[in-house]
DNA sequence: CTGTTTTGTAATCATTCAATTACAACATTC
DNA sequence: GAATGTTGTAATTGAATGATTACAAAACAG
């Protein structure tokens, strides 16, 4: 017994920097957006789920829609670098390299969207094109992706709209969370399979083991 | 003058049956939820754009809730049954049969989503796996749509996926409003050309008639 | 014409929630 | 060991909003 003088009560809030305590009251907000959307999360909600109050919430952002940009501009940064590295990575050349590097940035993606924080802070901001500053974020940062492919990954236009396209239907898929009715619908499974093919075992084995932390 | 006394003021809102009211009341919330989410809306906006007092959208419909889900509701029936009419269209046979319906099936469903009510409502109700009511008819919306491309239109598993993939990106594309951006950024329509194709005469049609009907 | 149903609103309530204020405890510096 | 800055909360506020109530006027039935 080091602090709390018996009880179990919830310890009085340890004394953390604030640039940590940043970082947890992104993370929170990250997973709070991401289930109840932008309107519909609250401040308390983060505050809760980040294991302080709700005022610091507010003081550490100023607003909430600030604490909403800075997460969205954390899910694109994330994006963005992890597409990258992989473009950067060295690549043997042959017929097949377009498809192997597409099929190297497809699994990162999948892999970042497994965080169904940042899946569905992504997915808030396309919906929000009439925000003119989410918006705006939105639009610059799928065009940014867009570049990317065409510059430094090279695909040509038919590739982009496919990786894209491929991208969008993941999003969806697992938005609205497929693989939970598995075992009342097998035809659920079976869209799955059909769209994430090899991926598939990644996905799965992430929802697998969230449900398990879950219980 | 017909009816008041001199003033233009707010005529004193006609009285209309109910039915029709409602189809009223549905087209706003479309219209509404679409711009800012379901938590987003209000009842309220929501009146204000069909013309009639607050209270009477909620004694209507009981709930913003059922409200939401009726508005989805429509618009998954109009997806559905649009696309089961194109299918069941006769059809000469022929190596490119395929494409062809999908090329169909493509159009109307752009036809669709032009009607940016229905568009956000379905990308609303993508992000709303959480929710046990919304998501559930999310997931069966979704399946269903794939059964009819797997079982009536005949389709094999890659082309499923590629449809559905490329409306997926759609979506996306038309959600962040894209063509908003166009004259500041080239590479925006660059995107949408290779994105939609044929199709984007079609698109920018409509968005320009928006454009012209705002002002 | 009288009674009933339908269509509608004004007023208001109860809640929720982002934001503010005022304050306390801890840490650091000099 | 005071003075200053940092990390945190409790209490509150003001606005927004879904829902309810109570009422009015039009339409209609007999």
């Amino acid at each position: 017994m080091n602090e709390t003088s018996g009880t179990a009560a919830a310890q009085p809030t340890e004394r953390i920097p604030a640039a940590e305590r940043r970082e947890q009251i992104l993370a929170a907000a990250s997973v709070v957006f991401g289930e109840r959307g932008y309107s519909g999360a609250t401040t308390d909600q983060v505050a809760k789920v980040a294991g302080i109050s709700q005022p610091y919430v507010v003081r550490m952002f100023g607003t909430k829609e600030n604490l909403f940009l800075e997460v969205l501009a954390r899910a694109l940064e994330r994006l963005v670098a992890g597409f990258r590295q992989i473009i950067a990575e060295p690549r043997e050349h042959g017929d097949d390299e377009m498809e192997l590097l597409a099929a190297r940035l497809g699994g990162a993606y999948v892999d970042l969207i497994e965080d169904r924080g940042i899946l569905l802070s992504l997915m808030q901001a396309f919906i929000s094109g009439h925000n003119p500053v989410v918006g705006a974020k939105a639009r610059a940062g799928f065009l940014e992706i867009y570049r990317m492919l065409r510059d430094e990954a090279g695909f040509p236009p038919d590739a982009i709209r496919g990786f894209l396209a491929d991208g969008m239907l993941f999003n969806t898929l697992l938005a609205i969370r497929l693989p939970d009715i598995f075992d009342e619908d097998p035809d659920a499974e079976e869209l799955m399979r059909c769209t994430f093919r090899g991926k598939l075992d990644l996905v799965l084995g992430a929802t697998a083991a969230e449900a398990a932390a879950d219980a």
